[in-house]
DNA sequence: AAAAATATTGGACCGAAGGACAGTGTTTGA
DNA sequence: TCAAACACTGTCCTTCGGTCCAATATTTTT
C-alpha cells in the first residue's frame, strides 16, 4: 500500500509527513500512471480537475481522501460522489488524519463531525426515502426456533448448532422442522435464502 | 468502553459474540439507564421504537451501529439519519463487525458497499475482496461447474439442476465437487453464503 | 383448572448429498 | 501429435437432512 499526495501547487504539508512518513508527492497529471488498487491517495482541491481525478482513482480502487483549505458541505459531497472516502481540512492535527486514514482504509467513510449531519441530511432529503418496512419473518418463530434458524442460516450444520445451543442433533431437527413449516419453506437453502434476500421479496 | 447488543427478540448472534466476546445482551426498554458515553450499541432493527433508541442514544455520546436481516437503503438512511454510524447485515461476518467497529469507533461511516453509492449518490468502487469477488470465485470455474454452482446457489436442488441442464443428477454431482474444492467450501449451503455475501466480504 | 404452546428427546425411515473409484468421448493447447 | 483439460456417466458407500411416529415436562394462556 502506497500513501501518495497530490496537489498542483508544491504546498508541502508537514502535518500529513508527521502522520504518514512516507507519503510522495505526486502531480495530478502523472498519478493516474503510478496507482495502484488499495493505494491511500491525499487529494488536494487545488486544482480544477480533483473531482475527475477522484472519480478516475476510485475507479482504480484507491482510496481517496479529499483535503480542503476551506471545507463546505457542497464540497464534501461533491467528494463523496466523486467516489471520495474521506473529507478533511487540509491543516487537521496528525491524529485527525490518522484516524481519517483508519477509517477509510477499512470501507468507511470519514467526514468532520460538523458536517456528518449536513452531508447525511443532504443525502437523506436527495434520494427521498421511500418507506418500505419489510416484514420480518423472524418474527413469527419462538426464541429457540429463532437460535437454530440463526444458526443454520449462517452455515452451520445440525450437528455444530446443537453443540452450540446444547442440545441434542435431534431437538435441532425438531426445531428447524418447526421454522421451515413457519416460513414456508422446504429445506435449510431455502431458509438462507429467504433471510438473506428477502429485500428482493418486498421491493 | 462497553459493547452492547440490543434487541426485542432473544435472537442471539453467535457471529458478534465471537467478535466481540464481552458483549451483553440488553432489553430495549432498559438501555437508556445502563449507557454511557462512548459505548458501543449494536441495535437490532426488529422493534418498532429503533429510530428513537437510535437518536436518543447517539444524543448520550453512545457509538450505535444497527443491524438488520434485511439490508434496504431507505433503512440504511433512517439509521444514519437518526444518528447510527453503521449499518449493516446482522450476519455478516466477525471481520465485517470487527471492522466496523474499527471505524464507527473513530467518528467514520460504515455502510456496506453496495449501499454506499445509494446512500450518498456516489461512484463507490467495490474496493478490497481481492479474491471474494462473485465474479473472481466464479473464474476459476468451468462454464459447465459455474453454471452448476449458480443453480445450486439459486436453492435448487440437484435433481432440479440435472433437469435444468439436461444432465444426469451424477454429473451435477461431479461438477458441483469440483466447485467445491476450487472454491474451498464444504457444502452447498457454504458455497450460498460464499456466492451471496460476497459484496460484505472483505478479508 | 383446563387447554394450548413450548422445549426437549427417542426411534425409525428414506431420500438427498457428497465422495471414492472407474470409465468414455471431445476439445484444446503446447 | 500427444497430453491435459473438460464434459459426462456409472456403481457403491457413508453421512446428512428432513419427516413420521411417538413421549414428557414446563410455561403460558384462557
Amino acid at each position: 500500500m502506497t500513501a501518495l499526495f497530490i496537489s498542483q501547487k508544491r504546498a508541502e504539508i508537514p502535518r500529513l509527513r508527521s502522520a504518514f512518513p512516507d507519503v510522495r508527492q505526486v502531480d495530478p497529471e502523472r498519478v493516474l500512471r503510478l496507482t495502484k488498487r488499495g493505494d491511500q491517495i491525499w487529494l488536494m482541491t487545488d486544482h480544477a480537475e480533483w473531482p475527475a481525478l477522484t472519480t478516475a482513482l476510485a475507479a482504480q480502487g484507491c482510496t481517496i481522501v479529499v483535503m480542503t483549505l476551506v471545507p463546505s458541505e457542497a464540497e464534501a459531497l461533491q467528494a463523496l460522489q466523486a467516489g471520495a472516502r474521506g473529507y478533511l481540512h487540509a491543516l487537521s492535527p496528525p491524529e485527525l488524519l490518522s484516524q481519517a486514514a483508519l477509517v477509510t482504509g477499512n470501507q468507511g467513510v470519514w467526514v468532520p463531525a460538523e458536517l456528518l449531519s449536513k452531508v447525511l441530511g443532504a443525502a437523506f432529503t436527495t434520494l427521498g426515502g421511500r418507506e418500505s418496512l419489510p416484514v420480518d419473518s423472524l418474527a413469527i418463530l419462538t426464541e429457540r426456533e429463532r437460535a437454530v434458524a440463526l444458526a443454520v442460516a449462517e452455515g452451520r450444520s445440525n450437528k455444530e448448532v446443537a453443540r452450540l445451543l446444547d442440545i441434542t442433533e435431534r431437538t435441532v431437527k425438531a426445531h428447524l422442522g418447526a421454522a421451515f413449516r413457519k416460513l414456508g419453506v422446504r429445506d435449510r437453502m431455502q431458509l438462507v435464502l429467504k433471510l438473506s434476500r428477502q429485500d428482493e421479496n418486498i421491493v
